[in-house]
DNA sequence: CCCGGATTTGCAATCGATTGCAGGAGGACT
DNA sequence: AGTCCTCCTGCAATCGATTGCAAATCCGGG
């Protein structure tokens, strides 16, 4: 079929033989300069239009020592094999394309073993992207100290940690814990679960505004209802289901994001238990899911867009070597029937 | 505070020097080339590691006439201003990120107008990207058949249409237009609401498929039915509340995505008709919501992990020369409450 | 007819890597 | 000691663009 018809790509040399000039003033009637006459850059431009012919950014960027691109890391666990999966981290990632691509940067989605969270920083040495968004801090705080101590312009999504020496831009996490369970609390509720992986430094921050909301309501922890759960499909039923087998009693649960909190339900509701009158469910994140589940969910919301602005803002700032702070956003209880 | 530590970028030329040895060497030692001496080889090894030095891809990339990026494009829809919300694109979005990294590629997320598809080809043309996968056909078959026409490798997640010279990869909306519709109508329903915007070629297939079930049922067609609603938040809703207001009719709806369905739902309830009992649902996707939702959806499933390596086999085959037929995935519908 | 200045164009170096080819160092053998 | 071979290493060209500087052209004026 084919004919061996090569079809290399167009370079600038092409557009230049063609035209008859030389290269530079290719280059330079393609760029606008005012040194070429204005019939040849027109000559030039209208060729180099006809032939679809696009700068080859590669080597403009090797030359003009430029680079437009982001990358943004979502890690990925690799014991679980996981996909991107949860939505939250998907629409994260959605918000910061909208705002790259308005800021004029291009956007490299990249995906990183979790445990070697370090390894992004090769997309910044390599030349590859000239800042990093890293969604999550993990189990590994340190490497991020380090790279940024590296002079690595990292920005992570996550919860600001003391000794943290790279900019982090989060949700208010310890608000967050401590609103879903006052609010538990306040309906008459004494034994509240709390689900979410502690090791997790944004769990972790839940989790103390968690035990913050107990200590107010002078309600004594249990630690046997603190469920060490990932943020994973199966492993909230598995837990839930555990729970109810070990016949303690409990009456509410605070649940690290919308979908363990849905998943939570289903487990709650197939052991015969009703949502929310035996048992209320507070879910986090406030994903479109939790508006039209049943039930409603009552949950933690999570400015999503703000966020992607912010950390894109955050990035931009430290690569023009503004000293960024982390910076912690705003989150809200949004009352829905889980937990009314 | 930042004294004007330049902290330039580390380059092949700086290993050498330090290492006391030529570019050429150092080039060779990194790429494990055997006519170095092992010790040669260890000792640059061993700086470029301790340095954290890892190439420069732009320079290396021009020297090697090689990329490895693929480009996905997310259209926009500038009228609406929208951003990526749509959890359906989004799990795409993810999807091909886990298939390319597995592959081995890098994945620059792209957003263009989705008036001017076309534009996308400068990714390609410009040497950024390699190929091009695109989601979602829009209303652009004929910029999409140029492009191909241009030789640009580029694959679009979408509907096979009829003079279709690109490669497509998508779902069997005809299929699923006509289980939902069937499904319905061997519950009895007759007067069925089709809920989409019919000028974009994969709601078009479905809406073939609605009349075909139609037509196999003997049952008419009421264009008054036919509701043009895009991919948007609010215009279901209305198309909803303008529905019952108009006094029309009506005991079923097929929307198409789940995220207009449960929209409908809202709208529905919200003019007091019962899900399923007065009017059955039928949602397009089947995202996770659709299992949690209130009442959980029937919906058509589309294999979005599937998806995302059937997308990137088709663009690593185009672009290893091959001839590639646009490729039709399996769907079927799923059962649940809202349209027993 | 020659000169000066303004306007345009081209040569060649450069960005940071890779690689063919030439050449130096060292050892073995005659 | 001389020759040859093997094993390394470095020089210089190259990838596709940009840009300082030199030079070519054209023009009017003297």
């Amino acid at each position: 079929m084919s004919a061996g018809a090569v079809n290399k790509r167009l370079q600038m040399a092409d557009i230049a033989r063609l035209a008859g000039v030389s290269v530079s003033t290719v280059s330079r009637a393609l760029s606008g300069s005012p040194l070429i006459n204005a019939q040849t850059r027109q000559r030039v431009d209208d060729l180099a239009r006809s032939l679809n012919y696009s700068i080859n950014l590669g080597a403009q960027n090797l030359r003009l020592q430029k680079n437009q691109t982001i990358a943004v890391v979502v890690p990925y666990d690799a014991l679980s094999r996981q996909h991107i999966s949860d939505p939250f981290f998907l629409s994260i990632v959605g918000a910061l394309a909208d705002t790259l691509t308005d800021r004029g940067y291009d956007m490299l989605l990249s995906r990183v073993d979790a445990e070697a969270l370090d390894s992004a920083a090769a997309l910044y040495n390599s030349g590859k992207a000239i800042g990093l968004i890293i969604i999550g801090q993990w189990r590994h705080h340190d490497q991020l100290n380090e790279m940024a101590a590296r002079k690595v312009p990292v920005v992570v999504w996550g919860g600001a940690l003391p000794q943290q020496l790279y900019t982090s831009v989060g949700g208010d996490n310890l608000l967050g814990g401590l609103l879903a369970t006052r609010h538990l609390l306040a309906s008459g509720r004494k034994r509240i679960v709390f689900m979410g992986d502690a090791k997790l430094p944004e769990v972790q921050l839940r989790r103390q505004g968690y035990h913050q909301a107990l200590a107010e309501a002078g309600v004594a922890a249990d630690g046997q209802l603190e469920l060490p759960v990932p943020f994973e499909v199966m492993a909230a039923r598995q837990a839930i289901d555990r729970l109810c087998q070990s016949q303690r009693p409990f009456d509410a649960v605070v649940a690290c994001s919308d979908l363990l909190a849905l998943q939570a339900v289903h487990s709650l509701r197939a052991h015969g238990l009703t949502v929310p009158q035996q048992v209320a469910v507070v879910g986090y994140d406030d994903m479109p899911v939790a508006t039209y589940c049943d039930p409603p969910l009552t949950t933690v919301h999570q400015p999503v867009a703000l966020a992607g602005a912010e950390l894109v803002d955050a990035l931009l700032a430290l690569m023009r070597g503004e000293n960024m702070a982390p910076r912690t956003l705003p989150v809200h209880l949004v009352v829905r029937a889980s937990a009314p």
